[in-house]
DNA sequence: TTGATTTTACTTATTAGTAAGTACATTTGC
DNA sequence: GCAAATGTACTTACTAATAAGTAAAATCAA
């Protein structure tokens, strides 16, 4: 595949997470890779099929971390600690997540690229709900209430205490990271 | 004050946790209204200004629901259960907060808009932390965070809920609002 | 009639998107 | 082995639409 290619898709990715999708522009992409705007296009004829192409490759991203996690027999609580690290590093760089961006101009976008949103967000939060419930049945996890419950309540706290961050403060992040695991670490260990 | 100018920080409110703020544009008041484009600049010369005004008038708001609250004798309990209300009626009318909207487009906003939001953040964060400290203090509330730590995690979870649920369903916000009540009411009650 | 409000009629900038052409490498027919 | 055709990766040069914003004139209300 075109390395130009893998260049937009990443340069997409990271303008969605720092200026928001409704806030770059194709301008944005071509002059910061030297390109015109129409090279741009060459590869994505329009924005919403770059925007559904960036979340297609993310969804794919995310299978791939979760079958190199199995293959490399991670424990539940290695599988929740990489998953929050994609987050940790998010907070470094300033950046917020896809789905905090995309959540707040969802009705802006066109059908196919909400669709692909709903698809991210829905395997997300189905692993996390999985990995939840598993770690508890072996005692590296516990909750009081549905595995999907806390799955979601993870997710919220990754998500807006990205957006918290920025707004504030980087360092808060860290505590909200904290008191994700004091929540769902046995008391006893 | 004018009720045009009233109408139009209301509409403007409301663009900007349906569309985003880089998602609606003055058109989009001027025809929901029936009015002029320039009638807006007229009252508003700027989209920044509007949008500074816009916080401007929520942090009023917000400061006006605590001083109501403190006059009609609210428990920490019910103070609380009042703040979640507002969520819980965003949730119904498919709405995400001004937080999470605004937070996303953080880096394209101008100086003014980002220090008001920074404003509005700081105020409703300390409120939750005081209110969360005080209602331990009387053991209606029980964590075992700083204060500070709860009420990033509680602001956390309401502002991704609306997102999350807008994106998958919404009545998983209902469940999101059910688990932050018992992470912090007592056991024993 | 004075001041507040609103429209008319613009400007300037930026947006997504397109049509046509160019440079160059690869393949195909003979 | 070589010209001709084809495909890839762009650029040049646009269009049409929409954006924020403005100046000046018209309307309205006290």
């Amino acid at each position: 595949m075109s390395v130009t290619r893998e260049k937009i898709l990443e340069l997409g990715e990271e303008l969605i997470v720092t200026k928001g999708y409704n806030g770059f522009s194709y301008q944005d992409i071509s002059t910061a890779m030297g390109i015109k705007n129409a090279a741009v296009h060459y590869y994505f004829p329009s924005k919403e099929n770059l925007g559904t192409s960036i979340l297609k490759t993310n969804i794919q991203r995310f299978e791939e971390m979760i079958e190199n996690m199995k293959n490399r027999d991670f424990d539940e609580h290695q599988q929740l600690e990489s998953f929050m690290k994609i987050y940790l590093k998010s907070n470094r760089d300033n950046k917020i997540c896809l789905i905090g961006s995309l959540g707040t101009d969802i009705n802006t976008l066109s059908d196919p690229m909400r669709n692909e949103l709903q698809k991210m967000v829905d395997r997300i939060v189905n692993w996390l709900e999985t990995t939840l419930e598993s770690g508890r049945s072996k005692s590296l996890f516990s909750f009081q209430t549905t595995a999907r419950d806390q799955a979601l309540r993870i997710l919220s706290s990754l998500v807006a205490g990205l957006q918290l961050a920025r707004i504030l403060n980087k360092s808060d992040f860290k505590n909200i990271h904290q008191s994700i695991w004091e929540e769902i670490i046995p008391k006893n260990s």
